[in-house]
DNA sequence: GTTCTGACA
DNA sequence: TGTCAGGA
């Protein structure tokens, strides 16, 4: 499919889906006008790419994690054991478990708000 | 009409 | 990231 059809069906602007090819996220292959023909199986692997970026890891890092990610089940990649790259992915993970325990607790507040909320309703003191 | 590359904000 | 230019 065309750049216009990935855009659409990912909802992630052409410019995007050329800049992710330049970060060598992305490497569709060619129509002999030069236009990017992209494969099916990259509609799931931009909203990876999506769903990564937005975690707040760098292009750069998944660059090198997306082929591991997309790896058959049970396969490990062990051509890429730097260990400053095991050392991002640790750090990132770590990043990623204090936004979640902020969030949850956030969460948490405001649920107990709105519970607090919905009993006032359904107890509301007795007017005069 | 659609996409391409490069450049600028 | 968006947008514009100048081509194909």
């Amino acid at each position: 499919m065309r750049i216009a059809e990935l855009s659409r069906r990912t909802s992630v602007s052409p410019r995007l889906l050329r800049y992710y090819e330049e970060q060598e996220l992305l490497k569709p292959s060619r129509e002999q006008n030069g236009y990017r023909d992209y494969d099916e199986v990259l509609v799931g692997r931009v909203r990876q790419i999506r769903d990564l970026l937005d975690s707040g890891l760098s292009t750069k890092l998944i660059k090198d994690v997306l082929p591991c990610l997309a790896e058959p089940r049970g396969d490990i990649h062990f051509d890429n054991p730097e260990p400053e790259f095991i050392e991002r992915l640790v750090e990132h993970c770590d990043r990623l478990t204090e936004r979640i325990d902020v969030m949850t607790r956030n969460r948490d507040a405001l649920r107990n708000y709105l519970e607090r909320l919905a009993s006032a309703a359904d107890a509301p003191p007795r007017d005069p």
